[in-house]
DNA sequence: CTAAAACTTAAAGTCAGCTTTAAGTCAAGC
DNA sequence: GCTTGACTTAAAGCTGACTTTAAGTTTTAG
């Protein structure tokens, strides 16, 4: 499988792989007349981290759980504190996220006479809308 | 009042209230001895551009509603229209973040041998988690 | 009066996860 | 054999919201 297959299978970009290859996420491959070959479990690998980051979690992270991580390696203590602390994370986003949602509402339902009084009205302070979030794709 | 004394008090940075106004969303005060000197309405409308930026606005949309917005100007069509819309991308990105949870916790909770059998045991596919989520800061 | 703190500018740097560019090499179909 | 498309590399560019840097000026405290 050349890197083109690769990525349309994956729904990547090549220079994607290429990417992972060079942060060390992605073996680099065979190679016939310097072009890359990749074997059929590639694929998986590469769903693998895709899935990964569309959970939220950075390269870094995923690097660190992939290492060593070779077919039926069975799932690491490494993983589960990464996955654990992710999941807080990902509460914490949503609980940030409902909180938005009901200011928005607050906001739109409101008859206040101006947006900066509205922002008063509901006692809007600095610090109310500080919280920490998670990494979110945008596309 | 002063910039580091605004910035003080809003909970920023002195070069966050310059690059307010660069942008455009914060006027130019008056000047002593080249200093900028705030008077103190200009707290109120740099709390609402950080109120903003935490609620998931960007600058640009930020700088649209608040074009023309002079103390007690009304709540205008425009701001309700970019509010719905955001209103409407927080409710994805909620969606979005209460699947990840769960897939998080199928995934912590699951016996699966490798982690690489488990996400295809779960039945992941490329498109599953792929969603449009607004920008979340992660301050 | 002096030293330190706070201010000024423009321009460059930061973060993450890629994408794009430039300038080439290789492979596949006709 | 030739064209076209897919591949190669390193390095630069992109996004957004700032921050940092460098080099200088002003204000304030003592």
């Amino acid at each position: 499988m050349k890197i083109g297959q690769l990525a349309r299978s994956a729904g990547l970009n090549a220079s994607a792989i290429r990417y992972y290859e060079k942060r060390g996420l992605l073996a680099a491959p065979q190679r016939t007349g310097g072009q890359r070959r990749y074997a059929s479990d590639a694929l998986s690998r590469v769903l693998l981290i895709r899935f990964a980051t569309d959970m939220g979690f950075t390269l870094s992270e995923i690097k660190l759980f992939l290492s060593g991580l070779r077919d039926n390696t069975p799932v690491g203590p490494r993983w589960k504190k990464l996955a654990t602390r992710k999941l807080i994370e990902v509460e914490q986003n949503i609980a940030r996220s409902l909180k938005l949602k009901s200011l928005l509402q607050g906001l739109l339902h409101c008859h206040c006479p101006s947006l900066q009084f509205c922002v008063n009205c509901l006692r809007l302070s600095p610090k109310l809308c500080r919280f920490d979030s998670i990494r979110l794709k945008r596309r």
